[in-house]
DNA sequence: ATGAAAGCGCTAACAT
DNA sequence: ATGTTAGCGCTTTCAT
């Protein structure tokens, strides 16, 4: 036990030197294959471990083993603002709370811009042994992924052709969607407004099919001026519902297609002194963490976005380390839950 | 131009062999010293590189270069749900926007458990340039860094003791909670309450600091029932509002050490029929977004979170780059920002 | 049970 | 201007 230089960092070289045994006898007990050894090998490159306070590099074993033990979130530019962002941030967490426990570390891949020639060489730069793909967009360069590389990818928050051969994991948008556009029905209204997404978000193009054809399939007629767009957030929310009411004769339901942008009709409402849900009902889909606290409480579809993000880790794990390839989509089901911000038209009240 | 076998990814090696050029060569183009080479060579070498779909392993890069271009934002345990932390996703935020224009990747270090025996291992592990500390709390092991790791750092979100020898940027929670303290003072109010933050936080003792002192400062003792704890969440802020609520004779304002806090203890309010601002005021402390939107709107101290997380970035790379150890402590003002939620009290006003 | 040796894919001297 | 070579710190056969 002589006294150790803390000069630099200690490398396995020289652990395996002061400890009197071959590199890869040090290696194998490092990394737990410690059944191979001898029991006093082991303690003492153990204890010799401890004592030099050593740590294994993990980018030379990463370069060695050929598996990183990470995966990437690749995130578009048009979600990057984590801050405006809570569905992202809610499947980070899912992500973080599935990789953590089984030893997997994290990369924020954060697109700065989209230029398809250096988008791969972003991805996949060999840092990750697989990736997940946040609410890739509709035209997104990212949808010719299988073109550029062989990495293992699961799809969270879009639910893509089957054709493009993706795994994605979302909610049931169209079921969800049709719940929600259904329970105002059943309550008796019938002029709905919505409150659509991007145009460029299949979960945007998605919600507003469903409430489409939810209104047909109720012999509901929905005039062109009882649909307004949005960026689904708040300020978009507000934006839409000056327009929705003016509308005439008045819409007595509006459908938001996230909980951002149900804030933001909300506060619309307010502004111009239409009471939620007595003159209009109001109603919002995902249940982030906020809709709760609204004023009025924020009806809504509770999607667990968080259990979203902690399976969609879990199948791109499975696929890394069974070396299989997953293909299709696994719709997750929410619920409706019934707050203060909806309720029967006056009318049928009346 | 011969046809190129798509079958793995192609080496450094296996583009010099194409391009007919030593592998010494190829690396020097590619990795922008193209200076050094004659104009037909780096041609043919990027010609060579595009036509294979070439990109480089990082892996490998980093370990040759011993430079990863990657910062690791460490978060502990206690933060680590995104969804409850606007602090920390607006640090995020701040950090990406500084990260990626300037090609550095990012990379999320979550505490799992704080164990000494392996801390060290999950942040310094060669796989980072450096790390970014978010909020470190009192007593944690994070604090010892400098004697575990020489990994440049810098500390966000804590203003450490000096002795610490840590680089700290966080937001001047003294003086910001001195002029919040004193605007409600200067409005007429005595009796005011405080919600603290979780004492395990240096900027939750900060602020009950300056609060304590800016109350002596004005001759207004404090009494003990005035002050109540929480967890910095909106629970917390719930339940102390409804202690603090409870005060004879009642208190006219209630201070939350931050906003989350302040939006409970406004719907505790709401709760017991209690009016805000006019039977008592509340204002929080950092302006999330959250706090605009409010019911009322939020009175409370604008700190610029994502300029932190850009600015602390900003730090580290310099850190990194010019192998210069910053010291000491960074203090970020913020701003009173007036909203709806604080008004003189009744007695004042009449 | 242990050691020796050949890489992993790249960078950075150094040589030419 | 280009090529050669010695690693970076580790994993992993393959011998012994």
């Amino acid at each position: 036990m002589k006294l150790t230089r803390r000069a630099a960092r200690p490398t396995l070289k020289q652990l395996a030197e002061e400890a009197g045994v071959s590199i890869g006898t040090a290696s194998n007990i490092l990394s737990g294959k410690t059944q191979l050894h001898s029991p006093e090998t082991v303690e003492r490159v153990l204890s010799v471990a401890r004592q030099l306070g050593y740590r294994p590099n993990r980018v030379a074993r990463s370069l060695a083993a050929r598996r990183t033990h990470t995966v990437g979130v690749v995130v578009e530019p048009q979600h990057a603002v984590f801050t405006r962002n809570p569905y992202v941030t809610a499947v980070l967490d899912g992500v973080v709370d599935s990789l953590t426990p089984r030893g997997y570390h994290l990369k924020i891949i954060t697109l700065s811009d989209l230029n398809p020639r250096t988008l791969w060489h972003q991805i996949d730069d060999g840092t990750v042994d697989g990736v997940i793909l946040v609410a890739p967009l509709i035209g997104s360069p990212l949808l010719d992924y299988h073109a550029h590389t062989q990495l293992p990818c699961v799809v969270v928050g879009s639910t893509l052709p089957e054709s493009l051969g993706f795994y994605c994991i979302d909610a049931d948008n169209e079921a969800m969607m049709r719940l929600l556009t259904e329970y105002l029905i059943g309550m008796g209204h019938r002029r709905i407004g919505f409150v659509k997404g991007p145009d460029n978000q299949w979960s945007a193009q998605q919600r507003l099919q469903a409430y489409l054809s939810a209104m047909d399939a109720h012999g509901i007629r929905v005039d062109a001026e009882w649909i307004a767009p949005s960026n689904y957030e708040y300020s978009g929310g507000l934006a839409a519902a000056q327009q929705l009411l003016e509308v005439r004769p008045r819409l007595t339901a509006i459908i938001a297609s996230n909980d951002m942008v149900a804030l933001g009709v909300l506060d619309a409402c307010v502004q111009r002194g239409v009471r939620v849900p007595t003159d209009v009902s109001v109603v919002g889909f995902d249940d982030v963490p906020l809709a709760a606290l609204a004023k009025p409480p924020l009806t809504t579809i509770r999607i667990p976005i968080h259990d979203i993000g902690l399976e969609a880790a879990q199948a791109l794990l499975h696929q890394i380390e069974a070396g299989e390839t997953l293909r299709g989509a696994r719709l997750v089901q929410g619920e409706l839950i019934v707050r203060k911000s909806a309720a029967p038209p006056r009318k049928a009240k009346a």
